[in-house]
DNA sequence: GTCTATACTAAGATAGAC
DNA sequence: GTCTATCTTAGTATAGAC
């Protein structure tokens, strides 16, 4: 009590870090091999840490991968909601599909975290699928039925000019060993893909 | 020696229906849960057999699961195979979205099999993907080429364009709870997107 | 061919020294 | 805060009775 500061429950800048490294290693080990597939000791290891000493920055491996989870989500919409209903449609659109591009090129552990999650049947996400995520979308279908309402895009059914979008981008993510070695060397995938995918949308909003 | 006859190894009646109900309660498992989050209790469980039956039939859990890729992997590519360069380009194309998304339809476990060891970053199927895959699918992206060149398709990268059918058609199967969830009840995701994908390849394929 | 029992290893988590 | 040692359970695989 020398400080004479009570030290409620701050986390020490080491306590911050160490908490970083262990989420980070083990992003890569779920993000991989899925929860269940994953062992404490494979994010040890990655870490750089000793089993004991992760379970003392978390509670539990459940912990860790919800902890994840829960950090992933907001991420995973920010895009979406982002699309601004007055803003120019075709714009919007293309923008979105580009900044979901750029989350599948920059965070692709995050997109394979998410994927593994989807595919296990969402037993810790089912809650916000059928919450969060799908009040924002029928939100932003809204949007893109009153645009196409207006004649400002081509009429498509909205949900599933969504799902495209995110099939399309996530998949050069979730696939990425797919796609490189189909390509072989000498590929940008993700150049490559911008500039397909900016054809794709454009000619298929063409109203 | 009675009957005369030297049985080299024919498997009985009883084995091959054996073999198949721990194959299908394996791909049941295995395209849930991945290959390491799989156990021999849950297939044991879902196949009505004992553990120690099912390794009486297969040697071990990755016998299992290798049997499983490699029955796979030539159902997943004969569409693409059907492909026809003597047909009509849009025809073609449009049949081969539909037998994709027919595939994603009736066998969507094949499907998350599938994903699941991509995901992993393909451990046991790398060589197929450079080698067999790669070899159809840069035959195929000919054909495209030359269907482009002589303006009967649009101008699009041709390898992408494969892509864009193989994301947005098992999109519906790996992602099947999301696009259920976000959805909501009354609705019918592979006819609606069998319109949808019929639309979408339509204005893009339009020269 | 199928089962019970069991060997052996890996994995999640905790105790307690430092 | 971090480590070594350890408990406990789950998991792959085998032995051997029936």
């Amino acid at each position: 009590m020398a400080n004479g500061k009570a030290a409620e429950r701050p986390l020490t800048r080491i306590q911050q870090k160490n908490r970083q490294t262990i989420l980070d290693a083990a992003l890569d080990v779920f993000s991989q091999n899925g929860f269940r597939g994953s062992t404490l000791d494979q994010i040890a290891e990655v870490a750089g840490l000793s089993k004991p000493n992760l379970l003392y920055y978390f509670p539990s491996k459940e912990a860790i991968h919800a902890e994840l989870l829960s950090l992933l989500l907001d991420t995973w919409l920010d895009p979406l909601r982002a699309l601004d209903p007055e803003g120019e449609p075709v714009t919007e659109i293309m923008d979105y599909v580009r900044r979901k591009l750029e989350l599948s090129r920059d965070f692709p552990r995050e997109s394979r975290l998410f994927a593994n999650e989807i595919l296990q049947g969402a037993p810790r996400i089912m809650e916000a699928l059928e919450g969060e995520l799908k009040a924002l979308v029928d939100e932003k279908a809204n949007t893109l039925r009153d645009w196409a309402a207006a004649g400002r895009i081509a009429d498509l059914p909205p949900h599933h000019l969504i799902f495209s979008i995110w099939a399309l981008t996530q998949h050069y993510a979730d696939f990425d060993v797919q796609v490189r070695a189909v390509l072989g060397p000498g590929h940008d995938p993700y150049a490559e893909a911008d500039a397909f995918l900016e054809t794709l949308f454009r000619k298929l909003l063409a109203p």
